[in-house]
DNA sequence: ACGGATGTTCGCGC
DNA sequence: CGCGCGAACATCCG
């Protein structure tokens, strides 16, 4: 489920679980998540290492262990990082497995090989291209409306695509920025150079509120998935409301595909230029 | 069975 | 250089 919302749930987590651990046994699945690292490297690095930092950039985490080891990590589409304890078993798709000296394990989890997994130097991960080339991180960096408007200048592709292009501003993806556009009441197709200052104030305010609320509600999540889990409903404003009653002015939602992605909104609240 | 899925990267045509 | 598009990746779910 990643983006940013997740991401940084994820990160506060292993915060959580792992901070001031240490790591006695690592072990990575030879696949293409593993990047300029061998399964033998993986475990050499980590091994014997104390977790000192975990932070989030954009969908992006870096850990830092003692002695400049890093593990740079991207969840891709479907990856998670979950815990066990001892005597529990592995979950399904585990890629990379760390051992904690408290008798926790951290599981890796990505069935579908999207994503990143890479050890080395912080500095040298800081410097690879998925992390150097993040832009703005709307919870982390400074992100002010006059940030955003930098960010939507002398685009005239579609704003919806410009938000999620994680080189401007990260962490935003396919249902956040559907989201925010919602909350913004603009529509997705709009160039981004097009909006005025008041669309790009709502803009902003849509993005953080979005993002503030989706981690909010993903906290709730937690302690509820403990007891057992019915299907929870679905948590969005538009995202995968099409063909319902849109909660605002009730008219109906729609879906345009945009980049080959689904693309939800409302005809009436988000009127196109 | 088929189509779509929260992401990123690459190649192609313009 | 930049943009939109489609494909690719491998699996799961409805």
């Amino acid at each position: 489920m990643p983006e940013l919302p997740e991401v940084e749930i994820t990160r506060r987590n292993l915060e959580r679980w792992a901070l001031g651990r240490r790591v006695v046994e690592a072990q990575a699945e030879v696949c293409r998540l593993l990047e300029g690292c061998t399964a033998a490297t993986f475990r050499k690095r980590l091994r014997g290492r104390a977790l000192e930092d975990i932070e989030r950039r954009g969908k992006y985490l870096l850990a830092t262990f003692d002695g400049d080891v890093g593990l740079l990590c991207h969840l891709g589409m479907n990856g998670r990082w979950l815990r066990r304890h001892a005597g529990e078993h592995a979950p399904q798709h585990a890629r990379a497995v760390l051992h904690l000296d408290d008798d926790q394990t951290l599981f890796y989890a990505n069935a579908r090989l999207l994503g990143r997994l890479a050890t080395g130097p912080v500095d040298r991960l800081r410097a690879s291209p998925g992390w150097s080339s993040l832009g703005v991180d709307p919870l982390r960096d400074r992100f002010t409306p006059s940030v955003l408007r930098s960010v939507l200048a002398g685009r005239r592709a579609p704003v919806k695509n410009v938000l999620m292009d994680q080189h401007r501003i990260a962490g935003l993806g396919n249902i956040q920025a559907a989201e925010a556009l919602w909350l913004a009441r603009i529509h997705p197709t709009t160039p981004a150079d097009a909006l005025d200052r008041r669309e790009v104030e709502r803009l902003h305010r849509g993005i953080l509120r979005t993002l503030r609320d989706t981690i909010a509600e993903s906290e709730g999540d937690e302690i509820e998935y403990v007891g057992e889990g019915g299907d929870a409903p679905n948590p969005f404003r538009v995202y995968q409301h099409e063909g319902e009653a849109c909660s605002r002015c009730g008219d109906t939602v729609m879906r345009i595909r945009m980049a080959g992605r689904s693309t939800f909104f409302c005809p009436s609240c988000q009127p196109e230029a």
